[in-house]
DNA sequence: AATGAATGAGACTTCATTCAT
DNA sequence: AATGAATGAAGTCTCATTCAT
């Protein structure tokens, strides 16, 4: 199992003040200031609209957070910590030839499942691309990302080595495209998913990975009409 | 061609003044605020920062443009000016089953030609999908980025006529799936384009072209291992 | 009893915060303002220089007031009610012919013991009428204005009733001479209360109510030599 | 004849190219000007306002006058200059006893006939007293009031010379009184001139005459019920 | 004679953060 | 444990005024 390496260590005492808070009350900071750095950005942020979403004193805030950084961190972190608790429990190293885009399909599946929750972490995780470009933000998120990034290089070069991916491309790229297209297709689930009934939903999802196997696809490689 | 419909009418006195500057002070402003809205997002952006970076005074900003809104949609609809004039000339309409992929191609490699200036327009445009994120810019980028998606979709449309394109998603998710995989790889291209000599670069600009072509192609529609 | 119909409600969270303020802060702060407002109107009013005169911090301001308009309408308010209290008590309806002007001689007296305190709060009604006179602070001050102006409207017309009081002239003309004259005769004893002794100053306190009565009086009317 | 002794000396050159620029121009800046003061008030007005509304470059305005003040300075004098010649001939000398309310209401009517030009000096003029009240616009506006204050003192002398004007008040509380009054009146007539036919009109200013002869009659003086 | 570009001080307002209670 | 009053730096924007052209 990829490990998450947290950046948001020595918090210090605000960091177990915060986690022997009672959940609602978590839920509700963490979810108010999901929201609120999704739609203004690290920088663009208000605290005093935090606080107020919460319906927490400036007090507390800072009772539980050290800075505005440390609420920023916690959020990203808290978020995706629980994406990987859902997506969780993929073995790779036993994937084979046969079992590869089974495994993705599923994933796809997983992640549908998890979408249609509309939880705060999933609709933040989806921002955490556009947070990176902020400056301040950058360093937060990073780790995030970076394990995104690594999980999806190792699922692709266990592809490689069984013959399934295709290799004409520097593995950087293809995980930044792979994951590019997979963040795209979740935007677009969650903006439409109110438009299918559950079969035609079902259906969409299982040809959406299908696009993703096409282009990664290690029979098409150097193909040519 | 597809028009851009700009949203920065009724600037007043205000547009003809900055038109009016020598083109490099022009320059100047706009690939400070450019840089500046880029790292920072539209809320998180200082105008005090932009003024020093454009070496201007506080009132020579406010002289050509009403307010920061006003320099940000200015800096926007300058940017998609300039990329819809380097884009421009595909003719989607004359493509025909031999010549669509070949089409693509050819755009991509255009497109990596713009890549290679590094000029402030191209880096700002990449920016545009995480600025609509942000409510308050939301307005601005808009317009760019529906004629991205409008050129996008009646590119795929004329090759789904044609039978060279995949029919068996809706066709704004294919556009969503399109302009993302085809910013993230020029996200990449930039990042790396000092990794590879300039043929390296060729065979791989080429090798994405293909990729997105796998992704596509009405080929592989339906078919299953 | 005529009601003040404060236009300032819904001030939020800020009325709470400074009416919890203990009384010589509150003061303080209302005393720098008026005087501000007064001297400089709505517009030429500097909150920097209102902040050094009640020596709080620009922060702390905006902790008690949401802006300028705020703090404007809290301090004209305020005025207004505490000369309400003051002026209070006439039973306008159980004046009869022959204590009407008695009446109004008691109400001049009153006044000038009000004006003898020299608040801030007196000197700062007397700027109404001008600040009406300025587009921005026009709301703010109507109320109170209108409330002077029923009053006094309520007053002539009970004598009117009681055949004391002159009908050669629109009501609303009468009201407003009567306000004017009496705004102006309050200027002048507050400019020059200090050049008489407190017997004087009686005599020329009745003696201005005289005038006014000369001016008001059924007696004269149409009179002619 | 009272005299206007005018602050605004040592205007330099720019009095002079004033004075030289055609009578049209001059009209559209003066009037442009008085509108802005009189609505914001001196500190609140604007120059960029004026030159916009006098539709002149912010350079003309700075060949024209030294500064915002001596624009305003230049503004109040013109509008008193002309009152000045307006109200003019009246020989307060000559009068006599029998002559003397009559000549008071030849003033009312001349007054009324100026009213009804309503050109921006008269409206500016009645801004006067609450100019005086802003601090750094006092001293542009006291020449003015002055002025105002000692013809109204000639004029009431006489009358008291005469026997016909109350003595039971300080001169300068008579003064103030008066011209309140007066100022209230033309006031009332501005905003509701439009509410009565020509004939309604003129019996209504000279019954306004007679409040104020009423007031001022030295037969009440004493008087008592 | 006239223009309008340029300036920086100061306007109102919001911010993250501290700290006495 | 928790509050919310207090702060001053920095935010966006307008101002009166100057000056090269």
């Amino acid at each position: 199992m990829v490990e998450l390496s947290g950046i948001n260590k020595g918090r210090g005492v605000a960091r177990n003040r915060f986690e022997n808070l009672d959940v609602e009350r978590r839920e509700e900071i963490l979810a108010a200031g999901a929201q609120e750095f999704m739609v203004r950005g690290y920088a663009g942020a208000s605290l005093n609209r935090i606080i107020e979403a919460a319906d927490i004193s400036k007090g507390q805030l800072y009772y539980y957070f050290n800075d505005k950084e440390d609420l920023f961190v916690t959020t990203v972190e808290e978020a995706m910590r629980r994406l990987l608790e859902a997506v969780g429990g993929l073995s790779i190293d036993d994937l084979t030839a046969s079992t590869y885009w089974d495994a993705l399909r599923e994933l796809g599946r997983q992640s549908a499942a998890l979408r249609s929750g509309d939880c705060w972490y999933v609709r933040l995780a989806l921002s955490f691309p556009r947070l990176r470009e902020e400056r301040e933000a950058a360093a937060a998120v990073r780790p995030a990302l970076e394990w995104a990034r690594r999980l999806t290089e190792r699922f692709l070069a266990r592809g490689q080595e069984l013959g399934t991916v295709r290799r004409d491309l520097p593995m950087s790229l293809l995980v930044e495209l792979t994951l590019a297209v997979d963040e795209a297709g979740d935007r677009w689930f969650m903006d439409h998913h109110h438009e299918y009934d559950e079969d035609g939903m079902r259906k969409l999802i299982d040809a959406r990975v299908d696009l993703t196997r096409d282009m990664l696809d290690a029979a098409h490689e150097g193909w040519d009409r």
